[in-house]
Order: C-alpha cells, then structure tokens, then sequence
RNA sequence: GGCGACGUGGCCAAGUGGUAAGGCAAGGGUCUGCAAAACCCUGACCACGGGUUCGAAUCCCGUCGUCGCCUCCA
C-alpha cells in the first residue's frame, strides 16, 4: 500500500517516496506576523497537521518546519502607525499564533524559524546566488535575475513572456528585467535594519524561506507546504532561489490548501472579510474547525458559513455518541449482531487508509467512521455490553486520534464510571416505582455535575457533557 | 488579457469509465413517564450542449457560471 499526493509542480497525484526511507522532511509557511490570525491561517494549519499526523500513523518519522516572517513590509507599517516596536509587535502576533495553534490541537513543529534570527543563513545564500550569477546588487538592493534561470515558472505555470504581457509589474530602472524580485532591500530612514555587503537592509519577502529550509532541512525536502495564494509569485522564487543555489531539486512535492471561502470569496486580512481564530474558538470548540477541514478535500475552497459550523458541530456530537459507553442493563447482543461489529471494524478501518492514502482523502476516511459509528449504535441499541463495544470503539478513538479530534472531554472518567453505574442501578428502581421527582432530580444534579444520562427502551446510557 | 481550479440531492461534501459514500436539515416510523439520543424508512436525470465508448458524474470539445493567482496574502 503506498500514499499518493497532489503535487503542483506536475499538477497530478503522484506516489509518495521520500528521499530517506521513512522520513518525510515538511517545510511550511506560516503566516506574517502583521495582525491577528483568522480562521483561513488555523485551516491551512490543520491541513498540515492532519497531514503529518497521518504520515506519522503510516509509520514516517516527520521533520516538520514551520515558519514565522516576522520581518516584513507590512510589519513595518503597522508599527509605525501605532508607534510600536516592530520586534516587539511581531513578537505578540508569534505568541498568539502558538496560543491558536495549542488550542487547535496542532501539534507542535520541531522548528519554528523566524526571518530576524535567521540573518547569517539569509546574508549567506544571498550571496551565494550574487556569487554564480543568478542575483546582482543594484543601489543598495540585490535582485534575482530570472532569465538566467531557463525554467522559472514552472511551478506556476507561467512564461515571462506571458508575464510582461500583464502589465501589472512596476517599471525599475534598476532591474534588469521586470520580473526580477528582491532578495535585499535597502532600509529607508526609519526602518528596522541589519547589516549585509550591500549596506544595511533588510531580506525580500522570498528569500528567508530559501535559506531557513535549506538551513533546517537541507537542499532537499520532500514536501513544500502552504496556502494556494502562495505559489506564485512566493513558492515560484523559492523554487528559483534555492535550485539556482543548490543546482538540485528542492522540494519534491509542493503541496497546497485550498483558500477559506467567506460570502463567496476568499478571507484574507487584505479584503477584511475575516473571522479570527480568537473569534471563533470564543464560539465554538477547536473540534469544530477541525471537522469542517477534514470534511472536505484539502485542495479545495471550504465554505465557512454559519450552516456548515453547525453541521459539524453536530457531525462531532455524533462521533462523539459513538463512543458512548453500553447500556449498563445489557446482557449481550446476539451473535450476529456482534459479528456485524466486528466485520465493520474490520472494514472501516481498511477502507479508511485507503481513502487518507489517496491524497489525504480525509472527507471519504471520515464518512467511514460515520459508518462505524451508525454501526456501534445499532449494536448498542441490540444490547451489546461494553466489552463488546471495546473493539469498535477502540478503533473509533484510534482514527479520530490519527485526525488530531479529541472525542473524550473528560479525563477522570475512569474513576467515577462506577459511581455512576451505581446510581443508574438505583435509578432505574426508582423509575420502576414511578418515583418521576426523585429520577429526574437525579438526572438534573448529575448534568450540572457534567454528566448526562439518557434513557432508551433498552436501558440508561451517560456520558461526559 | 494570461495561468489554474471548480460546478454532485435544501446546505456541506466524497466518488474521476461500469450505472451515485457520508454529515447536517426535512418528512414518516420504532422506542418512550418527561428530556435527550439512537435505530429503520423516504430523496440526485451529477451546470448546459455536443462527441468518444458496449457503457461517462467520471475522458474530449464548446457554452455558461463560480473561485484563486498574475500586487501583500495561509
């Protein structure tokens, strides 16, 4: 069995082989750290988590690169416009975003670079790229030079031909050709500034990816991640830069989300059409914004509206009935009953690596667990003990776990499962003497305690609420 | 204008050659002291028009529409 994966430079699923046999070496980028994160940063964060998760669970030992531009343009400005420090203001939005990114259950990457401690690797790889060529200084600037790289825009898929033909790129007289970028720029009076041969300046906004992936990782990886937005022109030049450097293919798969979709376009801190992270965790639990990702393709727009929070908010309760335990009066479900349960674990958990190998296909993998939850409900419902639901619920636990949900609430279950066991046992005496004040006194104190009871035909079920 | 993606039941959404997963919502039923949940049943001519094929949601061409990138963006 092997794991396929939509690579953007070829624009077709392709077999996963890393370059070291099983560990895949994953570079991400992470946001700007300009202002406060919405919804459509923490669901390209879930994608890759997911993604390494599940690596993680087909036995990969994941090297996982995050980054953080915390130098930038747009840092700049807004630090100037509220008189901040923009080390200091960067810093804040870094520790919001680790904030978010310990609430959304994200595990954490092994490295979390930043462009400003980083300057030595930015300096050096510049300076390489001058030293064969592929860059020149101009004015205190350094610029890469696109036409001596023969297959820029390949990741894109686009000609510099096509490119002019746009009109939309600044005349400079300093570039040699118009779609050359910066790998330095000069500082202007005011603005933040480290020292370089060039003079003192600051990195283009491509470059620090360049040099921290190959710092962090190596001259090769096998999985570039990030937003869509992000191919070109960000991911093109990172392309160019580091192959023009290295002379070897950088990344061997370039993965992408696909953009947060919000009245039918896409959120973005530009349009202004957001929802924040602190916004929507103030609302709903992590869970939620998990479940929306994984049920739908990863490459795709996802709909964020308010219909689909409360499907999926639904969607979790009813992963979560799954693992509710037996009514404490069964006896036993009947054999074929038992057989049934034990034929869709069996199943489900097949056909569930099936769906994640193909791409990720998280959306089908999570319509099986829906399966196995209707079938772990019947079988409930046909008076299964709780032994008999172990497997099954086990499995449950184990693939939403490979999902990064977290279905239990509660901890300390354990301990108080048979105090409450017990007064299930006295209850339903009392339901049988019609004594209606004293059972639902009792159902009443244990919910504000946190614990729910449910009566069927076929006994009492609890859980943690 | 250039490059790319997409258009599946009320909503979200899998499926990419053999006759449509799943979730939410809705209706009916079972169960039921109440509450809640669960279980069973009910629904799609897969944007439109051509074409290829024994057979297409799935491949090809065209039309319409939506979205992304081409400027900062996850």
């Amino acid at each position: 069995m092997t794991i396929s994966l939509y690579n953007t430079l070829t624009r077709k699923k392709e077999v996963f082989e890393t370059l070291e046999p099983g560990v895949v070496r994953l570079y991400v980028c992470g946001p700007t750290v300009y202002s406060n994160a919405h919804v459509g940063h923490a669901m390209s964060s879930l994608v890759f988590d997911i993604m390494r998760r599940y690596l993680e669970y087909r036995g990969f030992q994941v090297k996982h690169v995050m980054n953080y531009t915390d130098v930038d343009d747009k840092i700049i400005l807004r630090s100037l416009h509220e008189e901040r420090d923009p080390h200091e203001l960067a810093e804040s939005y870094i520790r919001e975003y680790e904030e978010h990114l310990r609430s959304l259950n994200i595990l954490p990457a092994h490295i979390y670079p930043r462009v400003s401690q980083e300057m030595g690797e930015i300096v050096k790889t510049i300076q390489g790229l001058v030293d064969k060529g592929y860059a020149y200084p101009a004015g205190g600037d350094v610029y890469f030079r696109v036409q001596k790289d023969d297959d820029y825009g390949r990741l894109s898929g686009r000609r510099l031909d096509d490119m002019q033909a746009g009109a939309r790129i600044d005349i400079d007289e300093r570039k040699e050709h118009p779609m050359d970028f910066a790998l330095w720029k000069a500082a202007k009076a005011g603005e933040p500034f480290w020292e370089s041969p060039w003079g003192n300046g600051r990195p283009g906004w491509h470059i620090e990816c360049s040099a921290m992936c190959l710092h962090h990782l190596g001259d090769q990886i096998d999985i570039h991640g990030g937003g869509n937005d992000l191919i070109f022109p960000h991911h093109e030049n990172e392309i160019a830069q580091s192959e023009s450097l290295t002379g070897q293919l950088f990344s061997r798969y370039w993965v992408h989300n696909g953009m947060m979709q919000l009245s039918g376009e896409k959120m973005s801190k530009s349009l202004g059409n957001l929802v924040t992270i602190t916004d929507f965790l103030s609302k709903n639990e992590a869970d939620v914004l998990r479940l929306m990702v994984l049920n739908s393709s990863y490459r795709s727009p996802l709909t964020f509206n308010d219909d689909v929070i409360e499907a999926a908010s639904k969607g979790l309760e009813r992963l979560r009935n799954g693992l509710r335990p037996a009514f404490v009066e069964s006896a036993g479900a009947t054999t074929e009953a038992k057989e049934a349960l034990a034929k869709q674990v069996e199943t489900t958990r097949a056909a569930y690596i099936a769906a994640m190998d193909d791409d990720f296909n998280s959306a089908g993998a999570l319509g099986h667990l829906f399966d196995l939850v209707r079938v772990i409900n019947a079988t409930r419902d046909a008076g299964a003990t709780v032994a008999e639901l172990a497997d099954a619920q086990a499995l449950l636990r184990e693939l939403t776990g490979v999902f990064g949900l977290t279905l239990d609430k509660q901890t300390g279950g354990a301990e108080a499962a048979p105090f409450i066991d017990l007064l299930i046992e006295i209850r339903r005496e009392l339901r049988a003497q019609k004594l209606f004040a004293l059972t639902d006194q009792i159902r009443d104190r244990l919910a504000e305690l946190g614990v729910t009871l449910e009566d069927s035909k076929d006994g009492t079920t609890w859980r943690f609420n």
